[in-house]
DNA sequence: TTGTAGCTAGAATATTTATGCGCATAAACG
DNA sequence: CGTTTATGCGCATAAATATTCTAGCTACAA
């Protein structure tokens, strides 16, 4: 059945002739058309599917290849993304635009189907909520780590797993945990459970992996209050520099004996060693030294990171 | 001395591309290049301005040739633009298109230096308004036919007389008279004065004119109540179907000898005969017959016209 | 004919974009 | 250098554009 064809050509290069080349406004152009103004606004946008109008923009290049190239060889990575951000952007700008344009390349990343597993913060939900709905992948999404505090927010694993597979379809399994409890007694009485159990071995299996690289002072915990002064204090003591999934490791890449160890609910840094595509997230130099570190213990194997961040990673 | 260059092609790259290929808004544009709203909107037309955005439209022909060429050859004129317009267009919004579509042939009919003869009208008043500026250019504007009533309108000759003058430069002639006088006492009055005679000079050497054309019922004097219904009657019996400048002729193009002829103060039809380039200007096929007999009379070289008018024209 | 589903148009309204304005900073001038 | 004159910024707001919503229309079936 042939679709009546709404509109001919020749009024929507009228219309948009009018628009376009001589500069007048809708209400304009509708006098001359007779028709709505409210009808222009769709005519022209129909010229534009149709390709009566073409709008064409010079190619912006966010990523800088120079810098992915060099932090692949000097670093070993599978591959990079850094994205150019606007000199005087703040930390929270800098995630902002480091999602927009990283999440096509982190997308790129992922498996279309396979087991991928998913951490929290802040630089990973912008990310996720950039990833735009492509052709439909048969993801196991696994929340790799506990909600950060009682009341779940965007950036909590379980968000960004439950947004992943709302996009592009699949199963999600979630920890239905907090990142981290009261002692050890209660992380192994959660960790007995059949759930967790059962999530836990999905992780071990994990084809993939994404996870958020942040250093000490300027990460989640400490923003929503998880993290008090002097816990920080003593996570440096104990020789940590970043975190991964509430995990804190030293300059080497090894986990640190901090108090914090056994209270926390999430993938073993271990596991994540040895699941074969883990993309690293971080947003800010100052998380240089945390990203150096998690890329010689091996957690990470490809890197999203803004300019100023890898630069810092080249020159530390 | 070198311009300062205030924004990066890449920031404009940058901010393009955002809005034109991802589909953002300026707001949140704007928190990616971390600057505001406004400097987005302005920086997206510099943008345009510099090339780096194009908007391309498939042209649109506005003219439909193929009745010019007929009209030519069948009245030879010397040129013809016919204005194609939308289909439910009234007689209102039909002047108003040809006026737009029509100006630059207009424009392009008319000298860049030399003397031209104005008249007054709402189809001229649609083009005159829609000139463009352009080189400047050294005319000598003349108007050809006085005020059509006490209130001077956008539409009077004197109105349109200023209006190309101020655009094109040169210098503008006025005649200060009513188009219609109480009676032939009153007109050679008026036509005895020093300014009028001067005019009168000019226009009987005139390089090119701009008139309009209109038949009886639907004229600007009816629907200002300058001629009532019984005039327009008499006008008829006098044998008249056209109109120029406030002189009535007949299906030969021959001026009526109606009581209007002697109370008329505007450039005799004799005079226009004798303009090398007069362009004449008619909105609706009900003028088809006015036009026809101005062209049989020679009074009108060049035409402009809306597509439906020409092919009353052409029918008839 | 009359009812009804699916569209389409335009009026009302929400959203987005452009612009006038004053302030702050930078360039030009004395 | 101090003063004056420009330039550029973003806020507030006006203007323009997109969207929502309702009514009317057409086509088709009963």
């Amino acid at each position: 059945m042939p679709k009546k064809e709404a509109y001919p050509d020749e009024t929507l290069r009228m219309a948009a002739t009018l628009y376009y080349t001589d500069g007048l406004g809708q209400a304009e152009v509708a006098k001359l058309v007779r028709v709505s103004q409210t009808k222009i606004s769709r005519l022209l946008a129909v010229a534009l599917e149709r390709g009566i109008v073409r709008i064409t923009v010079e190619e912006y290049l966010s990523r800088n290849e120079k810098l992915e190239h060099r932090l692949c060889s000097r670093f070993g990575l599978e591959s990079a993304a850094v994205i150019k951000i606007a000199k005087n952007a703040g930390s929270a700008a800098t995630r902002h635009a480091l999602g927009h344009f990283g999440a096509p390349f982190v997308a790129a990343m992922l498996p279309v189907t396979g087991v991928v597993a998913v951490g929290g913060g802040r630089s990973v939900a912008e990310v996720v909520q950039r990833f735009r709905r492509g052709e439909t992948r048969r993801l196991t999404v696994v929340q790799a780590m506990g909600s950060i505090d009682s009341s779940i927010s965007q950036v909590d694993a379980l968000e960004l797993g439950r947004a992943i597979v709302k996009l592009w379809g699949g199963e999600f399994l979630t920890l239905s945990t907090p990142a981290f409890v009261s002692d050890k007694k209660t992380r192994d009485f959660f960790l007995a459970s059949d759930q967790i159990t059962f999530v836990w071995q999905h992780l071990r299996r994990a084809d993939a992996a994404l996870v958020g690289v942040a250093s000490l002072e300027n990460s989640v915990y400490t923003e929503r209050g998880v993290l008090t002064a002097a816990d920080i204090a003593h996570l440096r003591d104990c020789g940590a520099v970043g975190e991964i999934c509430g995990r804190f490791f030293d300059a080497r890449g090894k986990e640190c004996a901090s108090r914090w160890r056994d209270r926390v609910i999430s993938i073993e840094l271990d596991y994540l060693k040895k699941i074969p595509h883990v993309v690293g997230i971080a947003a800010g130099a100052e998380r240089a030294a945390a990203v150096a570190a998690a890329l010689k213990g091996g957690m990470v194997k490809s890197l999203l990171i803004d300019e100023s961040g890898a630069q810092a990673l080249l020159a530390g």
